[in-house]
DNA sequence: GCCCAGGGAATCG
DNA sequence: CGATTCCATGGG
């Protein structure tokens, strides 16, 4: 992987086994969207950033080799070695090898924690355009304003607003499990950093203090947010999943990298029958 | 109008 | 315990 500055662009040359689209676009995040031209657009943290791919080559626009280097390429995890990653998965669940096939350039992002907790509350019950949104208007409403868009706004600054506050973002009941989300990172009562490392059951426990916050969000938050690739969410597509192919159990469950044959999985279900085969 | 959505809390038996 | 019901909203 070579990074290099050409005119006001850097590019990342022979990017190997990654794919921006399916990566972007299988449910893990929802603050980027591809124009006609195929560029994405989206922000984490205070970067506003402009990507492409073609072929082998990552282009990100108006910015420099510091930024890259620092900030995309561990938010796309660029330097793990999914090859490993998934032939070890393919040797403890054969059955995986369809799904893994149909999208073998998804990584796994580390996004900011408290922004995937957020986020995942407001997913509960709810479809991804929605979900879209609301975090949209989240943004809009309370966050900061920087060159092309809006930053997340943090656990901090979200404590002090109430339920009414939230009514432009129209997400109905999940309004108060955003407050008392914020509440509890922001006061302390859960730590989400230390989650990083803790005991996976433990870290499940200290998201599920949080009102709003089961299994499922908490599975998510580990997995998007905190770099817990054991973490395993299950939704209702995964429901199906386990049903069709995996009616008496995997083994997959038990893997250390559970969650990267999650997001294979989950982004085969919802998207085979728009692929030809 | 009806069903569903990257669920979880409250309630019931 | 497990099973059911309700929750707000809007896309298809």
């Amino acid at each position: 992987m070579i990074i290099q500055q050409k005119g006001t662009d850097v590019h990342i040359l022979n990017i190997g086994r990654f794919s921006l689209a399916d990566t972007l676009d299988c449910g893990q995040c929802f603050r980027w969207d591809a124009d006609e031209n195929g560029v994405y657009s989206g922000i984490t943290g205070n970067y506003f950033m402009r990507i492409s791919q073609s072929g082998d080559t990552l282009i990100f626009y108006n910015t420099d080799t510091e930024t890259v280097k620092n900030i995309f390429v561990p938010y796309f995890d660029l330097d793990r070695d999914y090859d490993a990653i998934a032939e070890e998965l393919k040797k403890v669940e054969p059955k995986l090898i369809p799904a893994e096939e149909f999208a073998p350039g998804i990584r796994i992002m580390a996004q900011q924690p408290w922004e995937t907790l957020c986020s995942f509350i407001i997913s509960q019950n709810n479809n991804i355009p929605r979900i879209k949104g609301i975090i949209s208007r989240l943004c809009e409403n309370f966050g900061e304003k920087i060159e092309g868009g809006f930053t997340f706004p943090s656990a901090d600054v979200t404590a002090k607003l109430d339920v009414d506050a939230l009514a432009p973002l129209r997400c109905g009941f999940r309004a108060k499990y955003i407050i008392d989300a914020a509440k509890k990172v922001s006061g302390g009562v859960v730590d989400l950093e230390s989650l990083r490392t803790l005991d996976i059951a433990q870290a499940r426990t200290e998201l599920m203090k949080i009102c709003g916050v089961g299994p499922k969000v908490a599975e998510c938050t580990l997995l998007y947010g905190l770099g817990r690739l054991e973490a395993f969410p299950v939704d209702v597509w995964m429901k199906r999943v386990m049903a069709e192919y995996f009616p008496n159990g995997t083994p997959l469950l038990e893997s250390r990298y559970a969650g990267v044959a999650q997001q294979y999985l989950f982004h085969r279900i919802r998207n085979e029958k728009k692929s030809a085969d």
